[in-house]
DNA sequence: CGGAGATACTTAACATGTTAAGTGAATGCG
DNA sequence: CGCATTCACTTAACATGTTAAGTATCTCCG
């Protein structure tokens, strides 16, 4: 066992010398792939006991909050893509736990709701999730935790509206 | 449209009052997905036209630096879970992007290197993804990225050995 | 030597990520 | 009004994430 912690200098590789990169394990994307995958890896446990993937349970989790949304905001809220969502909507209305139905107003939009059994589901859940987060944040330390979410929403900022590129040239 | 921008007090929401649970958006996990989905996204574009999803060329970085390896050992370098890994080469090397042979010692393993042509696709592909990165950096801040980094490899480390759970107990 | 148990993968099955296309309902404009 | 566009979703198709089984090897101990 023993874990083989990352191994830094590398020693090897030799060949292939042409094109450095940085190390790949260093960059930014691996980076926030390993923590994002070290706090995910203590909750899945426990959603998974209840029967919910972290999505499904990201959907309920922004259900509960907003009361009822239509389904672009829910995927802006849960930051899902639309089809993902879709599917996803469909299995957790066929298992009771939303409640879905067209906006009278306009009958393209579809008004998503947490029913009572879903809120119960989220009861029962919710606490274990909470002392896992009290747990993380103990452990990592509440005003580092802080500063990191900082971090990363600034991070967040200054790549705004990068990507997107043909912003206002090249039709394509 | 206008956004509606989280809405700390949230107003409404009158029903399912019950468990208050930190503001869904402001989770770790959720600023980690974030945070990480706005740096992809200005890479996938560039990989999708050279024909590689993200995580093949996470295989094809792992490769060209530690020139062959163990399925095993790849898996941990390129962070990606075995049976993702098993069907990733199988396609690779279907496009002869790398080559596989089993280890002479033990006909359980099989040794991964890149193949000629993989290497030349890493060498078409670099240049813009070096780029692109450089110009995170710069948005960003380098300083500041290195110290993200290192938050994010503090926050790894504080969970290490967290989730394992039955380290030494409870035989399931 | 032989067979139980551990290893290194690979398959299978189901759920989501990602992009493109499809569908039905609103909108805008001539 | 008529119809091309735009919208809000949903389907489709392919790739990966995630957990559980399956397969061939290898190890080790009696």
């Amino acid at each position: 066992m023993t874990k083989r912690p990352a191994d830094p200098t590398n020693g090897s590789a030799p060949a292939a010398r042409q094109v450095p990169m940085r190390d790949f394990s260093r960059s930014l994307p691996m980076s926030l792939l390993r923590a994002r995958e070290a706090v995910m890896r203590q909750f899945r446990p426990s959603l998974r006991e209840h029967g919910l993937t972290e999505q499904q349970w990201r959907i309920l989790r922004a259900l509960a909050s907003i009361e009822a949304a239509e389904v672009t905001e829910l995927a802006r809220t849960a930051f899902l893509l639309g089809p993902s969502l879709s599917r996803i909507l469909r299995d957790l209305e066929a298992r009771n736990l939303i409640e879905r139905k067209t906006a009278k107003a306009d009958q393209r939009r579809s008004m998503v709701s947490i029913s009572k059994e879903g809120v119960k589901l989220m009861a029962s859940v919710a606490p274990t999730s909470e002392a896992i987060y009290a747990e993380i944040t103990s452990r990592f330390g509440a005003r580092k935790l802080a500063e990191l979410q900082e971090m990363l929403g600034e991070l967040e900022q200054s790549l705004a509206g990068l990507g997107a590129g043909n912003e206002a040239s090249a039709e394509e």
